[in-house]
DNA sequence: ACTTTACGAAACGAGCCCGTTGCGTATCGG
DNA sequence: CCGATACGCAACGGGCTCGTTTCGTAAAGT
């Protein structure tokens, strides 16, 4: 070998921008934020909102579903702290999470991303199912689980269907929906029925 | 006046063909049932799928949106038939009437825009929620109603956030699980849980 | 016949975006 | 300093869609 091998085997030249690399991603989601969807989505338009050359993108990602995908990627979805004490606490806690999300207008966007092109983009809904859904999701059946076996919920509780049933409601408020009717009291509101059920008691 | 008047004032020339009318309407809703977004639905596309110059598009419509909206109009929404004979019952009718729509791709694709694109393009939506989403819900409404009125229910029910309650699951089923998952007892659970609660008895 | 309007087809200039290339500059290792 | 690579910027040719216009033809009333 004529170079020096640092054992990491670092290129020559000058190495590319992280600051670039952090400006693209942002553009991404501050477009899809705004309302564009995938198709309508422009790699100049990404470009110029990044204050970076169209080249700078194309050096690094083949397709614009890569780099949406990679933006999706960043996305941080905290899921929020449980604290345990009950079943109805912990997933009004989910709920709200919910509701407060549907409030910003960028999440919205992103939801309808997720929502609306997964037949054109699996791959991106895919990421999006894994780093935003599952998590949250998982959350919610390790409640509703536990809620099996201390005795809160029936026992023979299909998770899964429960899952459904206690997020859904939430979802068509959020997506159908005046967002004056996301009201503060909302996710109690649904849990509580949700767990009593609509027959008579 | 030097013309015939024949009370309602039919203009003089070849009157429009009613042909080409159906056939720009329905050539809409095959390009959005086959995943077009509003945005990416071109005018050009349309007048070569209904076989029809862009002249007689433009001659009818000003612009893309009133298209959408008389094309979505056409859509019959058939409000299924409910016996009347339980609240579970016709739930369970209404709950496979969205099961049995969300296998159709085409409609998928139509809800879908109703979902996503309805921050860009409200008039659209408010044209959608009129006439197929509010026809259902009204149905699901008198069901509810008349559950409660007949003891099936609970005495002080909040309707709406029952109908939301009724309808989530299965959304969530219909956009965010696979299509073997929308099996045909899906309504029926879906609806017995909701009834029931999830709580223990 | 004659006027009037609609029809399908084709072409227009304009604008946007594509993916690529060349340019001069900046930043790294050696 | 030198070679290598990345940077932002501008420009390219090509494609697509826009909304409009022109053309010759078709279908109605008078």
């Amino acid at each position: 070998m004529s170079t020096t091998e640092t054992g990491t085997a670092r290129p020559a030249g000058r190495p590319r921008s992280e600051k670039a690399e952090k400006a693209i991603l942002e553009a991404t989601l501050d477009l899809i934020g705004e309302g564009s969807g995938v198709t309508e989505l422009t790699i100049e338009a990404i470009a110029a909102r990044a204050g970076v050359g169209k080249t700078t993108i194309y050096r690094r990602w083949s397709n614009k579903e890569d780099l949406v995908v990679d933006a999706l990627a960043t996305l941080k979805s905290p899921v929020p702290h449980l604290s345990g004490e009950s079943v109805r606490g912990d997933l009004i806690v989910l709920m709200e999470a919910m509701r407060l999300d549907a409030l910003q207008s960028d999440r919205r966007c992103v939801m309808n991303i997720a929502m609306s092109e997964s037949d054109r983009y699996p791959h991106l809904f895919e990421k999006f199912r894994r780093i935003a859904i599952e998590p949250r999701r998982e959350a919610m059946r390790q409640v509703l689980r536990r809620g099996v076996a201390n005795g809160e919920l029936q026992p023979d509780l299909d998770i899964d269907l429960a899952v459904q049933i206690v997020s859904g409601p939430m979802v068509m408020f959020t997506r159908w929906a005046d967002p004056e009717d996301l009201t503060e009291d909302l996710p109690r509101r649904i849990v509580d029925q949700v767990l009593a059920g609509l027959g008579r008691k």
